[in-house]
RNA sequence: GCGCUCGUGGUGUAAUGGGAGCACGUUAGCCUGUCCAGCUAAAAGGUGCGGGUUCGAGUCCCGCCGGGUCCA
């Protein structure tokens, strides 16, 4: 078994879980930083590590571009190279197809797509898409999907979940054929350390019933763990809730659910609260880079004038190296000065905001208490 | 002192005699499986001053003021 979950304790739809894979274990709900480029931008892995992440994203699009799967694979794989001992997830690079896609031409058989970098073609499909995740040789990979755009008409919500249907099939098709593959030239790792999880991914655009459907055929080719993926894609925010709300039902209670793409602090919550148990977002690193800070008292855009003779704390209910540290004022000064310290601390706030916003989630479940969070509100204050 | 040259938003600059634009800066907003130190918007000059030519002048002419520079 590549994974295994435990779930500890519920609190109405909630769960406390425990996510066990070759590279560590992983208390749930959890936020999961995206480090899409084999780097969290701005933050090195020791720090990282300090924060509690536990599980990092990376993304198979964008490494088979750059450095490439190749190249990552002779270097011993993605933990190695990153020199990352936690466990790693890496995306499948179907959302990519989707949000890059002036560039892109999508048949049956995979996505032709140009590259970002240098204009040059190439082809994912379910199965090379296995192939480089394998190679990367993240703990969890995901199935190769298509995300409906939106908004999508019936037809077209119909066709899309169909197949990425089909493409879940080959994905799981061609992880069974090649997991066992020993991926890392040079270097000798145990099996165990090796070992991958394939995850599927629901789809079927806002329409509940395609929901529904495509949750019990996803779950009939069988996974270790189920993802929701499709949303956060321009739709109106009630109606992402609806959705996963909706769609959480149709999924297996023993198995790990993962929300991807998602979302504010208040939304993680509230997905945590509807039984949610992992979620990424790059809200909390690109806001932080651009300014854009999450505190106990709401957001805070850092290069406001207003702080530029705010001496207090960033957020005084924060216990973060940044906060205990430095004021508003001197953070709003390094933003204005372009200084790249002011991208390094943001990002270790915002990203220590939410990994202390999820565990304080996990406490209350624990605790069996039906509020989340007493360090998250909706609205600034005043 | 003679000659030449240049004076345009906060700064740097653009505009065959015909709607004064761009960049940076400033201010505000956005950011949800990262093409992201990104994107959007707003405020900000009537062109050093005064006259003239012209239907029309930032642009041409004259004078003045200020900066630069060559010569002596």
């Amino acid at each position: 078994m590549s994974i295994e979950f435990h779930i500890e304790a519920k609190s109405g739809a909630a769960r406390a879980g425990r996510l066990i894979t070759p590279h560590g274990e992983i208390e749930t709900p959890v936020f999961m930083p995206v480090g899409t480029l084999a780097s969290v931008k701005g933050v090195s892995q020791d720090i990282l590590e300090e924060l509690g992440v536990r599980i990092l994203l990376g993304n198979t699009y964008h490494l088979y571009l750059r450095p490439g799967v190749e190249q990552v694979r002779k270097l011993g794989g993605l933990h190695r190279f990153m020199a990352w001992p936690r466990a790693i997830l890496t995306d499948s690079g179907g959302f990519q197809v989707f949000s890059l896609n002036e560039l892109r031409k999508v048949t049956e058989e995979g996505v032709t797509f140009r590259s970002h970098l240098d204009g040059s073609s190439h082809f994912l499909s379910p199965e090379n898409a296995m192939q480089a995740q394998i190679g990367l040789g993240a703990d969890i990979i995901m199935a190769f999907d298509e995300c409906t755009e939106y908004p999508a008409d019936s037809a077209r919500m119909r066709a899309s979940m169909e197949m990425t249907l089909r493409w879940a099939e080959r994905s799981k098709k061609y992880f069974e054929e090649h997991k066992n593959e020993v991926p890392w030239n040079g270097f000798h790792v145990g099996a165990a350390e090796r070992s991958q999880a394939l995850f599927g991914i629901v789809q079927g655009g806002m329409d509940l019933q395609l929901r529904k459907e495509s949750a019990e055929r996803t779950i009939g080719i069988s996974f270790p763990g189920y993802a929701i993926g499709g949303l956060s894609v321009g739709e109106p925010r009630p109606l992402t809730r609806e959705v996963v709300e909706s769609t959480i039902e149709h999924l297996p209670a023993d198995k790990p659910r993962y929300l991807m793409g998602v979302g504010t602090p208040e939304e993680i919550v509230a997905y945590a609260k509807l039984g949610i148990d992992m979620m990424d977002c790059v809200l909390p690193t690109r806001a932080a880079r651009h300014g854009l800070l999450f505190t106990s008292d709401g957001k805070i855009s850092i290069k406001q004038a207003r702080y530029a003779g705010d001496d207090s704390a960033l957020d005084p209910n924060c216990g973060c190296r940044v906060c205990q540290r430095y004021s508003r004022a001197y953070l709003r000064h390094l933003y204005a000065a372009n200084e790249v310290l002011a991208q390094v601390l943001n990002t270790i706030h915002n990203l220590s905001f939410y990994l202390d916003t999820m565990r304080t989630v996990r406490h209350s479940i624990l605790l069996g208490k039906e509020t989340g969070s007493s360090c998250v509100q909706s609205e600034p204050k005043p």
